[in-house]
DNA sequence: ACCTCTGGCTGGATAT
DNA sequence: ATATCCAGCCAG
């Protein structure tokens, strides 16, 4: 017999550090708090239920009294008072409240009756809310006693972690070093492995057209595959002759009754910690369940409840990979936004090269084994994105379990400003602060004074350089590392210390602003992010890139530092985003306008250094200069003057420059061409234009001289002369011209504008071809009326290549004129020829 | 339950 | 004909 502290509760972290922390939250009575937890030895999951039902709620004492001769709260039985004292970082005092843990709803002479109901002073007087359902998870007596625990695994001490961190990260003061040590054993603890399973289903419906429901669960499922750590099966319902065949990748089972293939697939999913769906939230796990039910299986038989937006297991989780590829944090920095469509086809063809079994006919006509391959293949695939890169999908939802203090069921279904909440309200909770409302932080705080330069915008953002015009050659680049992240941290900026109750600090301003900063005690918003930086810049960057280690260590360290990565760049983000619980313009607007201050003065620096800036955005410069020993004293200047970093980033052999604002091509000193914003990089743009601009790009690589240049040019010319020929000549499939744009919405719901490829996706619809929102609809530019038609339908006669000619040459152009290069003249020259 | 922010470019639709 | 808005994609 053991007992486990739980710790972190909603740490997605260690318990005792032989469990790991899969979940926790409420029953579908909103009732028992439970958390689940896995055994890596036996892979079983246990779970841990409050048999109390218990939920604590605080409330300041001017209530207490009141509560305590409510003679209806001890009657309704299980009741404590505690007091607590709590710091308020709005009005920068203790508050003496008490905690009162109660059974929620209470049981008041038979009818239940919520806290809210009972305490009328709830909304109307309680200066500040805590959140009871994260408050639960961190409530010290949750300790529990499992049957058969025992530690295996040993930590290393405080005080061993402590000189880790003082070996490496130097001269620290005691409280930094504490806190990076707690951080570090967080996320230094081992990642179990775990057993999944992939899950996905067919349903066959009896008119193809019908989309199923789980609402009206009136068609069978016909298949279930299931691909995992430890199964590799089809379950099939043998509707006439079966699939009885196996083959070497997938193992079939068949049933004559759909009940009894609902049970076994049930059996499976109840013997996996972790289940893999990709939209089960939405789709499978409810249809399964509702099916279920329907064909009489009982309630205690069906291992999944379904939530309001959410379907979960009885005995494992389930993650569901729709929502975490949804997410733009992960497909932007975990996946450098190598897939652009959230569909389990699109996403795997991206990450895997391997899409789903392309059917050319409904599900009804398929033979027994064309479904079988199809419906695995989508297990298979699902199993595959998870096994790739080491587990990398895993590992980076546990990691960031672990920042967030959230548990992996959580951190797959929330976006990146849910998961900065939670770990913030952890901290505040640590240090026994009272959370404010939303409301009490802006009537406090105020909102935003500067204005932005786009309509529509809260505040006003970052300062871009209007770049110089041409070819440039030798252009140094150096940014400040971290900017906005480095900000919050070096000038102390949090939702407490902005515009504080302190007269002594009104000195300390903001540039453009009227706001100022504490100078008494330190933000808590600012140190989080602070040793966030820390321990990423310091610990897990450099171990990232250290090749004395094995690389499957040095992955792992590059999993935790991206995910960092992700909750730096999101700091700020969050201020100035009106649902975040605590969002504050004040703060949001003295970060960037710190930002700017900083960037032109380090511009002004530059030039007062004789050096010519050619262009800089938000936080990187673009320097001309043949003297590297004045660029060094730059970076001093930034560090001595402001204790930011401002780095070498990279030499360009030459850059090019159009008159546009973000739009620019480099080629650095290793021949590798970068190229930002043009449209020939655009990734909607059709593959015949961004061949001929791939090509371009190949040849301005070996450039490294002017004289290269010039050669370069007439190569070029007659590169795009052949490339114009095609076009005219109409050597291409239409496919080649298809322009691929995103349907952030359903057809039917633009409203003001009808834009081309809203037009072609009505075309799609009028032909019975279903179309939804996130779809990536590909339509050329046709003759007829519309102008556009879906890929699908197009003929090539019917192609207007003027449109694409006008297209190319406006792509083109942007890398040409700074060259002093005409698109027309060598078209020109093209028809001529032709016409000779 | 699509949701971190602002700045900047593009083409086409729509209003004037 | 011209200005403005809309929508999408990208830079940072």
């Amino acid at each position: 017999m053991t007992f486990i502290r739980v710790w972190p509760i909603g740490g997605g972290g260690q318990v005792s550090g032989r469990y790991f922390l899969l979940g926790a939250g409420y029953d579908g009575q909103e009732r028992l708090a439970y958390l689940k937890m896995l055994d890596p030895e036996t892979q079983k999951v246990i779970i841990l239920k409050d048999k109390t039902g218990h939920k604590p709620y605080c409330f300041t004492d001017k209530h207490v009294e009141e509560l305590r001769a409510d003679t209806r709260l001890r009657e309704a039985g299980a009741v404590d008072f505690i007091p607590v004292t709590k710091y308020d970082p709005l009005k920068d005092t203790h508050v003496v409240m008490t905690k009162i843990v109660a059974s929620d709803p209470l049981d008041i002479g038979g009818t239940k009756k919520s806290i809210r109901e009972l305490i009328p002073c709830w909304e109307a007087d309680i200066q500040y809310h805590l959140n009871y359902i994260y408050d639960m998870r961190i409530i010290p007596s949750l300790t529990y006693v499992v049957e058969d625990g025992g530690l295996r695994q040993e930590y290393a001490s405080d005080e061993r972690i402590l000189e880790i961190v003082r070996s490496r990260f130097g001269d620290l003061e005691e409280d930094d070093a504490r806190r990076i040590a707690e951080w570090l054993r967080v996320l230094e603890a081992d990642h179990p492995h775990i057993d999944f399973v992939a899950l996905d289903i067919e349903i066959l419906a009896e008119t193809p057209t019908r989309v199923p429901s789980y609402t009206n669960p009136v068609d069978p499922v016909v298949a279930i595959s299931l691909s995992g750590t430890k199964v590799r099966k089809v379950l099939m319902l043998d509707r006439k002759n079966g699939y009885a065949a196996d083959n070497n990748q997938y193992v079939v089972e068949n049933f004559s009754d759909e009940k009894e293939m609902l049970l076994r697939a049930f059996e499976i999913i109840g013997s996996h910690p972790v289940v893999i769906t990709f939209n089960g939230d939405d789709f499978d796990l409810p249809y399964l369940r509702s099916r279920a039910e329907k064909l009489g299986v009982s309630r205690e038989q069906i291992p999944i409840q379904i939530g309001r937006d959410s379907a979960t297991l009885k005995s494992g989780i389930h993650l569901d990979l729709y929502r975490f590829f949804n997410n733009k944090s992960v497909q932007v920095y975990a996946f450098d936004n190598r897939y652009r469509e959230f569909t389990l086809d699109g996403i795997s063809t991206a990450l895997l090269g391997k899409g789903k079994v392309q059917l050319d006919k409904t599900l009804s006509e398929l033979t027994p084994q064309e479904l079988a391959d199809y419906c695995y293949r989508d297990a298979e695939i699902l199993r595959e994105l998870v096994e790739a890169s080491d587990r990398l999908i895993i590992r980076l939802m546990a990691v960031i379990s672990r920042i967030s203090r959230m548990p992996l069921e959580d951190v797959c279904r929330h976006g990146v400003s849910g998961w900065i909440r939670n770990l913030l309200y952890w901290e505040l909770r640590g240090l026994n602060w009272l959370i404010p409302r939303k409301e009490d932080i802006l009537n406090q705080k105020g909102g935003t004074v500067t204005k932005a330069i786009i309509e529509g915008k809260k505040y006003r953002g970052a300062i871009v350089v209007e770049p110089v015009p041409g070819i440039h050659f030798n252009v140094t680049v150096l940014d400040f590392a971290s900017l906005y992240p480095s900000i919050l941290k070096e000038y102390n900026l949090s939702f407490e210390t902005i515009n504080c109750r302190h007269d002594e600090c009104r000195s300390n301003t903001i540039p453009e602003t009227p706001h100022w900063v504490c100078r008494k005690s330190s933000g808590i918003q600012s140190s989080v992010i602070g040793v966030i930086r820390d321990i990423r810049v310091r610990w897990y960057k450099p171990k990232a890139s250290d090749r004395t280690l094995p690389q499957e260590v040095r992955g792992w360290y590059d999993v935790v530092q991206k995910a960092l990565k992700v909750f730096l760049n999101a700091s700020y983000g969050v201020l100035g985003f009106e649902e975040f619980p605590l969002y504050c313009p004040p703060l949001a607007e003295s970060t960037t306008a710190i930002g700017r201050y900083v960037f032109m003065s380090a511009i002004e620096k530059a030039k007062s250094l004789g050096i010519q800036v050619i262009y800089g955005d938000t936080d990187s410069i673009f320097l001309k200069s043949d003297r590297p020993e004045k660029i060094s004293e730059i970076v001093s200047w930034a560090s001595s003057n402001f204790r930011l970093d401002l780095e070498f980033d990279k030499i360009y052999r030459y850059v090019v420059f159009s008159r546009r604002k973000k739009n620019y091509l480099g080629v650095t000193e290793k021949s590798v061409v970068e190229v930002k914003g043009l449209t020939g990089k655009k990734r909607n743009i059709p593959v015949f234009i961004k061949e001929a601009f791939d090509e371009m790009l190949r040849k301005l690589a070996e450039v490294r001289t002017a004289e290269d240049l010039e050669r370069v040019k007439t190569e070029i010319r007659s590169l795009l002369a052949s490339w114009y020929r095609r076009l005219k000549d109409r050597t291409f499939e239409p496919e080649e011209l298809a322009f691929r744009v995103m349907l952030s919405k359903s057809p039917e719901r633009y409203e003001k504008t009808t834009p081309q490829h809203v037009k072609a996706a009505r075309k799609l619809q009028e032909r019975g071809v279903k179309v939804v929102a996130g779809d990536i609809i590909r339509y050329v530019k046709t003759k007829d009326r519309e102008g556009v038609s879906p890929v699908q339908f197009a003929r090539k006669e019917n192609i207007d290549i003027d449109k694409y000619i006008e297209y190319m040459r406006s792509t083109f152009e942007q890398v040409l004129d700074p060259l002093e290069m005409d698109f027309e003249s060598i078209v020109g020259a093209t028809s001529l020829e032709s016409f000779l």
